[in-house]
RNA sequence: GGCGACGUAGCCAAGUGGUAAGGCAGGAGUCUGCAAAACUCCCAUUCAGCGGUCCGAAUCCGCUCGUCGCCUCCA
């Protein structure tokens, strides 16, 4: 199994360095709700796990929320409540809108403000060991003490102060030197340290819960491709140079922004297209389909016709996997599903290439209606299809009825159509097909006689 | 200014040295009382443009054009 490391440029082959899969994946920053980002990042690394507990390995997965933040404090101040109280939340929130993705949940979700003795600890250590020295009240992360940073982003420091758009620090020794911890300001919360009360910086969270939950090197470090500078840039000076162990993460995966029209979507740009929006128009499995449809390393691009389109192909799977099972022939040819296993397994196993898996689910379901009509026992193939969009996340469960009601009423005038269809009385009977669309309910009259399902 | 990504059919989107997956839309059929669904067939001699390397390139190299991202909070 290979996949792509932004540290190193390339696919690598895959080597978990034990039983159990180690994956750190930076979480939110709860101040509102979420949008297509979140879900988008969500969705990919939701679907990398699926994948890896389907090829039999184990996996903890850790991810973070950042409930201290100067956004989550302004909107706090601003609405009067605790931070902590607006951060829980959103956070709860966002691992709502997640489950209606699909999206398992982490094995564990550390919050920043519970793990401030071991961000401490950390930053102490950096202190003892050169890389990071106190300037009133706030402690720096010092750059030039690492050789290699910036390793990840491919940039040198160098290179970097030669842009336009870095401000002198007042404090800080090098312009690029980060905050580790940030003095208190009035108004703010705060914790006690050994260089007075302050919060922490943005980066060390990460280090310090990824270093405590899965240990000094872990298998997989993972996030949108909007932080690998500075975010992750900076925890692995912060990591490496506390633990004096390399790498930090053996493999780095990011996945590409989504795409508003020409533009990134983005908080500054204030573009942002919440979940809940997209949700009300579409099945999280279309959502799903969507974003699994392009490789998770491109940028996507958002639009609600692409969302109907992937919807609309989604149909064609649900149909396969939960048509009538139709009478099968004395003696059938039994399909078998080992060549299309091994496909899957092939595609996703050279970095998670979903737009391939995607194909074979729908090859897959070509092979199962074909064997349908042709009477074959396609019991395999379908369950095949059941599993193989399972793990992708995809559910393939019909539209939920949401007409339970009026079930009954349905089902009678589908036999009042049969009788008038049996006298030929097709007019009346069209009319009844046609009025009942109108309501939203489309009727289908298969050799197994006629099923109803609830239009999108 | 520095670093990087991308440009494939009407649309979305794989493929990264061996002769263009898949989905949506469209066209023609089969089935059907008619539809719908399903199935069958068709739909890029060509991969932004121009050069080069190679027996062979969408895939490698160079240049040009265009788009986007990061360098600032962001998934």
């Amino acid at each position: 199994m290979k996949i792509y490391s932004t540290l190193s440029r390339q696919k690598e082959e895959f080597q978990p360095q034990g039983e159990v899969v180690t994956i750190y994946s930076c979480g939110v920053t709860p101040y509102a709700e979420s949008h297509l980002g979140h879900a988008m990042n969500a969705v990919i690394f939701d679907t990398v796990r699926r994948y890896l507990l389907f090829r039999g390995y184990k996996v903890k997965f850790v991810q973070n929320i950042t409930d201290v933040e100067d956004k989550i404090i302004d909107r706090a101040n601003k609405l009067g409540i605790p931070p902590r109280e607006l951060a829980e939340k959103f956070a709860n929130r966002y691992f709502e809108d997640m489950a209606t993705l699909n999206v398992m949940k982490p094995d564990i979700i550390p919050y920043a403000t519970e793990e401030i003795p071991k961000m401490l600890e950390v930053i102490q250590g950096l202190v003892d060991k050169g890389h990071a020295y106190a300037v009133n009240g706030s402690v720096y992360f010092r750059v030039r003490s690492m050789p290699d940073y910036g390793k990840l982003s491919h940039r040198t420091l160098d290179s970097m102060q030669a842009g336009a758009r870095i401000e002198p620090g007042e404090e800080k020794e090098d312009p690029m030197d980060f905050a580790l911890w940030k003095a208190a300001k009035p108004g703010e919360p705060f914790w006690e340290s050994p260089w007075g009360k302050g919060r922490p910086g943005w980066h060390i969270e990460c280090s310090a819960m990824s270093l405590k939950y899965l240990g000094e090197t872990i298998d997989i470090h993972c996030g949108g491709q909007d932080l690998i500078f500075p975010h992750h840039e900076n925890e692995i000076a912060q990591s490496e140079c506390f633990t004096g162990k390399k790498p930090f993460a053996r493999i780095w995966m990011h996945n590409g922004l989504f795409q508003l029209g020409d533009e990134k979507m983005s908080k500054s740009i204030g573009n942002i297209v919440g979940i809940k929006q997209i949700l009300e128009k579409h099945s999280a499995d279309g959502f799903r389909m969507f974003v699994l449809g392009s490789h998770y390393r491109n940028p996507l691009t958002f639009s609600d016709e692409a969302i109907d389109a992937a919807e609309k192909g989604l149909e064609r799977l649900i149909q396969a996997a939960n048509s009538e099972p139709a009478p099968v022939k004395a003696n059938a040819e039994k399909l078998d599903a080992r060549s299309v296993r091994q496909k899957f397994t092939e595609v996703m196993d050279d970095d998670f290439n979903t737009p391939q898996a995607l194909a074979v689910l729908f090859d897959i379901a070509r092979d199962v209606n074909r064997g349908i009509e042709q009477g074959a026992d396609v019991s395999e193939l379908r369950h095949a299809l059941k599993e193989l969009s399972g793990v992708l996340g995809l559910t393939l469960k019909k539209p939920e009825t949401a007409f339970t009601d009026a079930a009954p009423f349905i089902e009678l005038l589908i036999k009042t159509r049969k009788q008038l269809r049996d006298a030929k009385q097709f007019k009346l009977a069209d009319e009844i097909r046609d009025k009942l669309l109108e309501t939203g309910v489309i009727m289908e009259d298969t050799a197994q006689g006629t099923t109803w399902k609830r239009k999108k």
